[in-house]
DNA sequence: GCCCCGTATGTAAGCGCTTACATTTTGGTT
DNA sequence: AACCAAAATGTAAGCGCTTACATACGGGGC
């Protein structure tokens, strides 16, 4: 055994190069109070003299002491960190809300940590075990269609969840989005209204996608309601790109009787579409309608600009990370969100071409 | 006190809601070997026969253990996670990256902390502490600009970064990134060879954004080393959306000699110009050049597409993530890692008209 | 001045893991 | 069969914090 093994530990930190940092037990010493009394403090769980705490803040102060998260972590088996699996972050459709999302939360001193599933719902589960694994008192996880197993693994380690980007009635999950179906049948009626009868769809990938799924159901929902005639409708799902969307139109107007309006599961899709109409001279809409949905960015750059479905992302991302914050301190669940959706008019929809 | 508070603690369990998680020892006496074993199984740290191993997966798979993070972190002294901060998810130019940094992160077993900062430099340190006190072993950063007193903070903790998104040659920070000012500067060359002499610039903010200024000393370099005669460089800053790029370049063609190429610090502003400049009625690039920067997916929307300077997103996030773990590994500084970027030639930048 | 009680502070027992070191086992040599 | 080094396993001491409980303190009411 060397002789560096056999000294004391203080005497060795007084060799290596970096000091260790100061504990709580320094902070103590320094403020002349016990652990406790500065563990009080720093968690300001009352019982605190104005003046105890001065003294304390101020040796805090002095040390530039951090508390160990590992240490706090294990003592009072929290680690105010919330987990969020979402299916890429590469798409504008969560980057807005997840932004605020983490922006409220770390106003409520909550660190956010972000794994991406790439819709595949194994991987989704194992970042859930993942995430809960590495401590995260709660997790905002998109829509609602996954295995059993894994909300059960949630209520067995008794972690709180909200289901963030969708919406259901009467569910035993707390739901913080919008009615993906009530808001495409919305703009479908719209569209209907307009004296459209030969409807085409582009959406994403049903696969792993409640929301995609939910946003056909509307759709058809709407046909089945309006009661006037209609051609049957033609469904194209794609890839969540521009090129996609393109491609999907082109199958759409392969069709012998080409659909006088598409609409789309997202504006992506959406402007893949109307550029790709454009480079066949499709005038849009005067030739053919097109609707997006989820209103990003994208949507006002095209020419015409998307009609769309308007979807408030940055108070969804709030809502989330409060619905969150209030489940860990109540310990009991909270009431579902619902949020508003609103038809945003600009250009991309027009009536129907007169023959 | 109450009769529950007297019993033992095992007893107490069996009456409170949820079962304990299963713990080390536990996993270790079904098993019938010591912690010390387990643990060493769990970290593949060598030393343990195949039949024990066996033994041990066996008893972690029947008692669904998982390790408790606080516990490992505390113990371990490293929590296998690393923090990002970037200015802001919202900006498709760190989408890409970010997610294939967290895709290599996972690979290899480490976490992803993200934090963004809104540009804002002291929210940056706010967050690069927060992110150290939450125990992130090693830290992504964007660009190079922050205070010296927030390297010493890092070094004194000894935690490892990268500087990401930019490139400086011999420099005591290890980059991950490209040379901003170099990819600038050839692109501005290509338009000078275009025969332009008289060339507007759009960028983001400057005030905190060193990427954005190495830009303009790139396009400065191109102008100068070009040795042509040229009008004096415009140059606006604009915040990152479509519609302050269409502000910007309304601001170029007020000038009574208005720039007939206009380079873009990046390709949401390109595009906001772009599509301003259609609806001047302006043909671009007959009437107008504009050239973007990171070919992000939006500069393949617009029409015409987007002449910009590529950078390769996913090699980068996958670099730093490569760097961080060895940093971690190795205990010692890496290397700087310069990407290449190119020019994508596509349809938006054209020759100067002739008059 | 004494007692009581509410409030401030201290004491110390863990939390669940890692790891240095001690001990046992293994299997090849002689 | 005895021996020995190397390999496998066990032992137990923390890691730095929280918190239940114990104790000290201080100020009214009598």
């Amino acid at each position: 055994m060397s002789l560096f093994n056999k000294m004391p530990k203080a005497q060795k930190d007084r060799l290596v190069s970096h000091t260790p940092l100061p504990t709580l037990q320094d902070v103590a010493d320094l403020a002349a109070v016990s652990t406790a009394t500065v563990s009080r403090c720093l968690n300001n769980s009352g019982h605190v003299t104005e003046k105890t705490r001065l003294k304390v803040q101020q040796a805090i102060q002095t040390l530039g002491y951090s508390p160990n998260f590992g240490a706090q972590a294990l003592a009072a088996k929290r680690t105010n960190t919330i987990g969020a699996i979402i299916p890429t972050m590469e798409n504008a459709i969560f980057a807005r809300g997840m932004q605020a999302f983490q922006e409220t939360l770390a106003e409520n001193g909550i660190t956010l940590i972000i794994a991406s599933c790439s819709y595949r719902p194994e991987l989704e589960e194992e970042q859930i075990r993942s995430l809960v694994a590495r401590g995260a008192d709660a997790l905002l996880l998109i829509g609602q269609s996954r295995p059993a197993a894994t909300y059960q693994f949630l209520a067995r380690r008794n972690i709180p969840y909200v289901l963030a980007w969708a919406h259901k009635k009467e569910s035993q999950h707390c739901y913080i989005g919008f009615d993906n179906q009530a808001a495409a049948q919305t703009i479908t009626r719209q569209v209907l209204e307009l004296g459209h009868r030969n409807l085409g769809v582009i959406v994403g990938l049903t696969r792993n996608n409640d929301r995609a799924r939910d946003r056909i159901t509307g759709i058809e929902h709407a046909i089945a309601d309006y009661g006037a005639q209609t051609a049957p409708l033609q469904v194209i799902e794609a890839e969540y790109t521009f090129q996609e969307g393109a491609k999907a139109l082109d199958q759409l107007l392969a069709n012998p009787t080409p659909p006088t309006a598409v609409i789309c599961g997202n504006d992506v899709l959406a402007v893949g579409a109307v550029k790709r109409a454009k480079q066949l001279g499709l005038a849009v809409p005067e030739d053919l309608s097109i609707t997006g949905f989820a209103d990003i960015e994208v949507s006002e750059l095209i020419d015409p600009e998307l009609t769309t479905v308007h979807v408030p992302h940055r108070e969804m991302g709030i809502a989330a990370a409060k619905s969150l914050i209030a489940m860990l301190k109540t310990q009991t669940p909270v009431e579902s969100h619902l949020l508003e959706t609103r038809i945003v008019n600009r250009r991309s929809l027009g009536p129907v071409k007169p023959h």
